[in-house]
DNA sequence: CACTTGACCTGTCCGC
DNA sequence: TGCGGACAGGTCAAGT
């Protein structure tokens, strides 16, 4: 389910466990999967070798991995074309953009203290998750230095690892992250910008919008429905339509769905030690999202399921209007 | 220009 | 049980 909360939990766990850590390996199984700055495969994964995560951060729903420069010099691999060779040069920074689409998953393994097998995983979920690893969804692997690995395993392959220069990624450019509007759980983030956004799409309807990226970055399908039923806004009203507290309570619906997201999606299923499996994830806790035909948590009332620019859309009736 | 649809892939679920 | 069709959380390009 990887949206705005998921990829902020996937961040958080991984940054305890692999900043620091060195990269030996990197094994693409799906050449499609690892891309390079202009998103042709990547196949200089020997340029990689020998770098240290430094940090790891979240823009959007893309997840960043910065790397080291190379500590080592590295014999050009003859096979590899000059583009890869350039991003992956042993004297500069690189960063491992994530996007994890429709199904993408990040599964970390590894062993710390006293030889305690530990995992953790994020992303789409799916029954056996932490059953084989690496499965036959995974699409790339890389391995660190203290024996951990991470696993980048996507079912429907529409999901991407791209290798990009750090540079690029600092200056927050458009080339490698695409159009992105603001961060909605950063401060700067009030209701008058969302107004201003939004008003942007004027003819719109608010649901469809609300999943724009460059009105909000990081709500997808899930959130914008939730984000609508705790505002209690028809999903179908006109952006033009909108008052201003109707924008307000938008504001203020946002920021409590992904925070919910982030509280139950993040630490009930994206956490898991010792493949003890929880199973619980964030759609349990969700007042309208797959809920059609079932009772409104609120007033009872039975949830619609309504289509809008080809994507389902949920809504109780009677709390929304 | 604004908005919708198709494509990218592979799997699951539902009805016949 | 088997088979066809609809559907699935994202995003971009192409079409209307």
């Amino acid at each position: 389910m990887p949206e705005l909360p998921e990829i902020e939990t996937i961040k958080i766990e991984l940054q305890k466990k692999i900043i620091g850590s060195k990269l030996t390996k990197i094994q693409i199984l799906s050449p499609k999967s690892l891309q390079n700055e202009k998103g042709q495969p990547f196949d200089y994964a020997q340029g990689l070798q020998g770098r240290k995560v430094l940090n790891i951060w979240r823009r959007a729903k893309i997840l960043g991995i910065d790397l080291s420069s190379s500590l080592r010099d590295h014999e050009v691999a003859k096979q590899s074309s000059t583009d890869n060779n350039e991003i992956a040069r042993n004297d500069k920074k690189v960063t491992l953009l994530f996007h994890l689409k429709m199904s993408g998953q990040l599964v970390w393994k590894g062993k710390r203290g006293k030889g305690k097998e530990e995992s953790f995983i994020g992303g789409h979920p799916t029954e056996d998750m932490l059953g084989k690893m690496p499965n036959i969804h995974t699409r790339v692997i890389f391995s660190f230095a203290d024996g951990s690995h991470l696993y980048f395993n996507d079912l429907r392959r529409f999901g991407w690892v791209k290798v990009v220069r750090s540079e690029k990624c600092k200056v927050q450019s458009e080339e490698v992250l695409g159009k992105l509007g603001p961060e909605p759980l950063e401060k700067g983030f009030i209701w008058q910008i969302l107004k201003t956004n939004l008003l942007k799409h004027k003819t719109q309807v608010v649901k469809v919008a609300l999943m724009d990226q460059t009105v909000v970055a990081g709500i997808g399908n899930i959130y914008a429905s939730e984000a609508l039923f705790n505002a209690k806004i028809d999903p179908r009203t006109k952006v033009s339509q909108l008052t201003d507290r109707q924008i307000q309570s938008l504001h203020q619906g946002v920021l409590r769905a992904l925070r919910d997201g982030i509280k139950y999606g993040g630490s009930t299923r994206a956490h898991f030690v010792d493949a003890q499996g929880h199973k619980g994830y964030f759609l349990d806790y969700a007042y309208v999202y797959g809920r059609s035909g079932h009772k409104c948590k609120i007033c009872g009332a039975q949830i619609k399921k309504i289509q809008q620019a080809g994507r389902g859309t949920y809504l109780c009736p009677s709390c929304q209007r």
